[in-house]
DNA sequence: TCTGGAATATGATTTCAATCATATGCTGCC
DNA sequence: GGCAGCATATGATTGAAATCATATTCCAGA
C-alpha cells in the first residue's frame, strides 16, 4: 500500500518499477512525468552546480516519496540516481494535478505536507544545537530515537560514535535510561 | 499582501494583530484557531518535554507562515511566544479547510508545500556537510547566499566567523569571487 | 552451525570549528 | 555631525566532535 495521501489516487495513476543500482530515473532538464514513492532501495537526488560540482539534494529512503514538486513543474531540476536496488512506484503528474479537484485528496495532501514541513523545521532546530549531548537529548525528547542509534545519529547529523558517547553521558547524568543494549528512554 | 497560497483566501478569513514581545499566541493543548502569517517581528514555537525541558520547535521570521498543521488538528501541540514585537495575520482554520474544495487553492497550497519540503531537504543535506569550506561552497551553489553573510551563516548552522573564513579560503582557492565587501559569487 | 555484516560500544588521537578578542566600514537616527 | 549598532573581517586559543581503532553482540542467511 502506498503512503498517504497517494493511497487515495486511482491505481491507473501508478506504475511499479524495479530499480538497479546506477539506474537514472530522470535527469535535470528532462520533462517531468511525476513523483515517486520509494518502496525499497535508495535513491539520491543530485544537482550539478554551474561549475560542475555535484551537490546531493536529498537521499530518499524506503517508504518515502520524492520529486513531489515535479508535479508543479515542466522540467526536473535535478538528477535521480539509484544507489541501492529496490522497487518504486511512479505516480503520474497529471493524475495528481487532477486529484486536487477532490477535496478529500487535497486535504490529505495538505495535512501530510504540513506535517512534513513541521517535522523538518523541528529537525533543523535540533540540528542547530551545537553540543552533542544537548542535541541528542533534544532528539530523544522530540521522539526521533525510534529505530537504531545509527539512524538516529544520521538524523541528528552526528557521527554514531558521538551519539553513543552522548547517550552514555546522559545515562550517567540520570537524564536517560538504558534498559537494554541499544534501547534508550527518557529517565 | 499575504504570501502564497493564502492570498487566495477571502479577506473574511484573516485577522490582523499587532504583537508585543512576551505575548503568547497559543499554548500547547489549546483548541486550534488556525495558522499564522508573520508580517514583522519574531515568534518562537516551543514544546515542553515530558520532564519539563523547553525545546524550540521553530523560529518564525518575517513573511513566513507557521502552525500550518494546526489546521488539521484539534489542539496546538506547542506554545507560540512572541520574541520581538511586530504584526501578524491569523487565518481561520475553517476557511482553509473549506478552501481545499477550490482546486486552485488546493494546487497552490500543494505547490507551495512541495517546494518548501524540497528546500528543507536540500538545506538539511547541506547542513550535513562537515567541512565548513565544503558546506559554504554548497550553500553558494544552492543559491542560499542572497542576503547578508550573517544570515547565510545562520542558515548553514555555522558561526559567521567560520563562514567568513571559509569564504576567504574559497576566494583564495579561486572558487569564489569577492567583487566587493560583503558580496561573493561563484568564480 | 558457521559466517559475514551491521549495530552497539568505547578508547585514543587529531582536526577544525567554536569561542574570544579586536578592528574597521557602513547606516540610520537623534 | 557624532554615536550606536550591525555587518564585515581576521587573529589566537580552546574545546569538543570527527576520525581512527578495536571489541562484542546480534541477526540473517548459506
Amino acid at each position: 500500500m502506498l503512503p498517504e495521501p497517494y493511497d487515495l489516487l486511482p491505481t491507473t495513476a501508478r506504475q511499479s518499477h524495479t530499480i538497479a543500482a546506477g539506474d537514472v530515473l530522470f535527469r535535470q532538464g528532462a520533462r517531468t512525468l511525476g513523483l515517486y514513492v520509494l518502496i525499497t532501495g535508495r535513491v539520491h537526488l543530485e544537482r550539478v552546480g554551474p561549475n560542475g560540482e555535484r551537490l546531493i539534494i536529498h537521499r530518499a529512503t524506503s517508504g518515502t516519496s520524492f520529486a513531489e514538486a515535479s508535479v508543479f513543474s515542466e522540467r526536473y531540476h535535478c538528477d535521480a540516481i539509484v544507489m541501492d536496488a529496490g522497487e518504486l512506484v511512479r505516480i503520474d503528474k497529471s493524475a495528481v494535478l487532477a486529484a486536487f479537484a477532490n477535496p478529500d485528496f487535497a486535504r490529505a495532501y495538505g495535512r501530510h505536507a504540513a506535517q512534513q514541513v513541521q517535522a523538518h523545521r523541528q529537525i533543523m532546530e535540533i540540528v542547530g544545537i551545537r553540543r552533542a549531548e544537548d542535541r541528542v537529548m533534544a532528539g530523544i525528547v522530540a521522539g526521533l530515537l525510534d529505530g537504531t542509534v545509527v539512524d538516529f545519529a544520521a538524523r541528528l547529523q552526528l557521527t554514531h560514535e558521538a551519539t553513543y558517547r552522548a547517550l552514555r553521558a546522559l545515562v550517567e547524568a540520570g537524564r536517560v535510561t538504558n534498559p537494554s543494549r541499544g534501547t534508550y528512554r527518557l529517565a
